[in-house]
RNA sequence: CGGGGCGUGGCGCAGCCUGGUAGCGCGCACCGUUCGGGUCGGUGAGGUCCCCGGUUCAAAUCCGGGCGCCCCGACCA
């Protein structure tokens, strides 16, 4: 591609409202650009480099028997009521001009399992694997961080059939072995976490994670551990001394743990908070305790409890909010951080607490864990990571409302054992920005990179480096690289500094030098090493060379 | 949903407080110049000042309402 055609529109400076280096980078590089909230679309090199991306996973799937097929966004209402999944806040609905309800597709379990259902009778019939590449639909609250997290975005969602438990087992493992080649191959620096199993419903997830500064999500590692903070379980630091007497002290106005531990002269560890609950289904009111220096985790929580809740309204405590510590009438949790001791803890009635000897007894682990606490001994290490890909079980969540089922060898009707898992090529794309970038601009990882070469033809058009730029650029794209051929009018630096935010792996400049040497220079744009020249007699052997070199 | 901010040529911004013919840099077009790190000079095109309403002789500017977008948090199939 010519560079004099290509509609690429670069920026100087970065959209002002941009925060994230991928954000500000793939805009500038023109490579995205901005509909509306969380509405993105993808110019033409942008879209090259979500085809690479794309073509990864779909070799990998393939290669693991996957079966490439395609499924609408706009599905009949109908289908999602019947699996429970109708009605929630991110779902965009609307109705056709006969007034029928349709939503749009979030995912596809509904539709493939209909599918399946409908055509799959015996277990002669499974295992199988399905899969597409589609645009998914979320109304997101809060889209962020250019093509981060959007609205609308394509997803590679591909799904197990499976006839029992062992089989998802093995769809799954496949599905493991899958993607941690789509993300090597990538260039990606990732890890797999166990993570929720959230709304999908189903028994086991992974979560695979590219660390970068903009990611939303906070991981744990310890040496053989990872997990989403959203699950992540952890020995806590031990809580501090305590040498407070026993019984009521007065703390007036110490309506939050550093006031209280203030007042009182007590380490926050040694101090318990009160989360009040209300049960979403029973109206149960149930008080969470955890230690003053510790959150609440509300997924763990929720798993815990095994219901939503909301937080409980003043009225309905009945207690001084900021006060509270256990009531024999009302169902009390503690967090397993809570050992046996004594506690400093709210004393029921406004501005008194108390410190309370608390025997053994039955915990739960319901909170967040923080930077330090340990696993197996070795402290943990907090850090962000953006969400590339998940991995479900979802076992017969969506085979048994939608009748998904075969017939065994007995003739006995069965429920087929579901999986699955998804993969976003755009995140891919942004976390490669987000790990791979300098001042200067991105550096792709050459297999996702928008093209293999950029060459920079230096000299006037007509010139004779400029005519020498032209045969090279022939020379390369006959054999099989994607080239971009920088041949504007304009000048050298404006050529340099516009391939270096592009990112490109190789960089060949053709010059008056490279006349009078014979020679194009060569630089690796991770790294900005310059590379050996590439003669110009006999450039294709030396570029595939440079080009197998890089990283 | 809570908090904060922004909306003025394609991009980045000033002007608004104190109302009086809409500006700057970059980019763009044309001419010349330069040609290995965003050359230099000249000429020029391009704007419903987010929208609606109000105040006023006069509104980008003041007042009211609405919409859009961003950031932090909450949320996140």
């Amino acid at each position: 591609m010519r560079l004099s055609r290509l509609f690429l529109p670069t920026e100087r400076q970065p959209p002002a409202d941009a925060e994230a280096v991928s954000h500000k980078l793939m805009v500038r590089a023109g490579l995205v650009r901005q509909v509306g909230a969380g509405l993105w679309s993808w110019l033409p090199a942008g879209w090259r480099i979500h085809q690479k991306v794309v073509q990864i996973v779909r070799e990998e799937i393939d290669a693991i028997g996957g079966q490439e097929m395609l499924m609408p966004v706009m599905h009949p209402a109908e289908l999602w009521k019947k699996t429970g999944r109708y009605g929630f806040a991110e779902q965009f609905r609307l109705q056709d001009r006969k007034g029928a309800e349709h939503v749009l597709a979030m995912t596809h379990e509904e539709v493939v399992t209909l599918h399946v259902a409908n055509a799959i009778r015996s277990y002669r019939d499974l295992p199988k694997i399905l899969y597409h590449f589609q645009v998914k639909e979320r109304d997101e609250p809060r889209p962020r961080a250019g093509v981060l997290r959007t609205r609308e975005f394509i997803m590679k969602d591909s799904y197990t059939f499976d006839r029992d438990a062992e089989g998802l087992q093995a769809g799954y493992d496949l599905h493991a072995d899958a993607y941690a080649k789509v993300f090597d191959r990538c260039g990606l620096e990732w890890y797999q976490v166990e993570s929720d199993v959230g709304m999908m419903g189903g028994s086991m997830a992974h979560e695979y994670m590219a660390p970068c500064p903009s990611g939303e999500n906070d991981v744990a590692l310890a040496p053989g551990y990872a997990a989403n903070t959203e699950i992540a379980r952890a020995e806590p630091q031990p809580a501090g001394e305590l040498t407070l007497a026993a019984g009521e002290h007065h703390t007036p106005g110490a309506m939050t743990i550093g006031a209280v531990a203030g007042a009182l002269g007590v380490p926050e560890s040694r101090l318990l908070k009160a989360y009040p609950v209300v049960l979403e289904e029973s109206n149960q009111r149930v008080d969470v305790f955890v230690r003053g220096d510790h959150r609440v985790n509300e997924i763990k929580l929720r798993n815990a409890l095994r219901s939503d809740f909301r937080p409980a309204r003043d009225e309905e405590i009945g207690r001084p909010p900021g006060f509270l510590g256990p009531a024999v009438n009302v169902r009390t949790v503690f967090d397993e951080a809570i050992g046996e001791g004594t506690w400093v803890v709210g004393a029921n009635r406004p501005d008194y607490h108390q410190v309370i000897e608390l025997p053994a007894g039955e915990r739960v682990d319901v909170r967040t864990v923080v930077a330090g606490d340990t696993v197996n001994g070795h402290p943990i290490a907090i850090e962000p990571a953006i969400e590339v890909g998940n991995i479900f079980k979802l076992n017969t969540r969506y085979s048994e409302p939608l009748g998904a089922t075969y017939l065994d060898e007995n003739g006995k009707e069965q429920p087929i054992y579901m999986g699955s898992y998804g993969i976003g090529p755009a995140r891919i794309a942004a976390a490669a920005v987000e790990q791979n970038h300098d001042e200067q601009g991105i550096a792709w990882p050459k297999a996702i990179a928008p093209y293999d070469v950029e060459i920079v033809a230096l000299g006037k058009p007509g010139s004779d480096e400029a005519r020498a730029a032209e045969a090279l650029y022939d020379e390369l794209q006959a054999v099989g690289f994607d080239v971009l051929l920088d041949d504007r009018p304009a000048g050298a630096g404006e050529k340099f500094t516009d391939a270096e935010l592009l990112g490109c792996p190789l960089r060949l400049t053709v010059g008056k030098r490279s006349l009078e040497s014979g020679a194009a220079e060569a630089v690796g744009r991770r790294g900005g090493a310059d590379l050996e020249p590439v003669p110009l007699d006999g450039a294709i052997e030396a570029v595939r060379e440079r080009w197998l070199g890089l990283p």
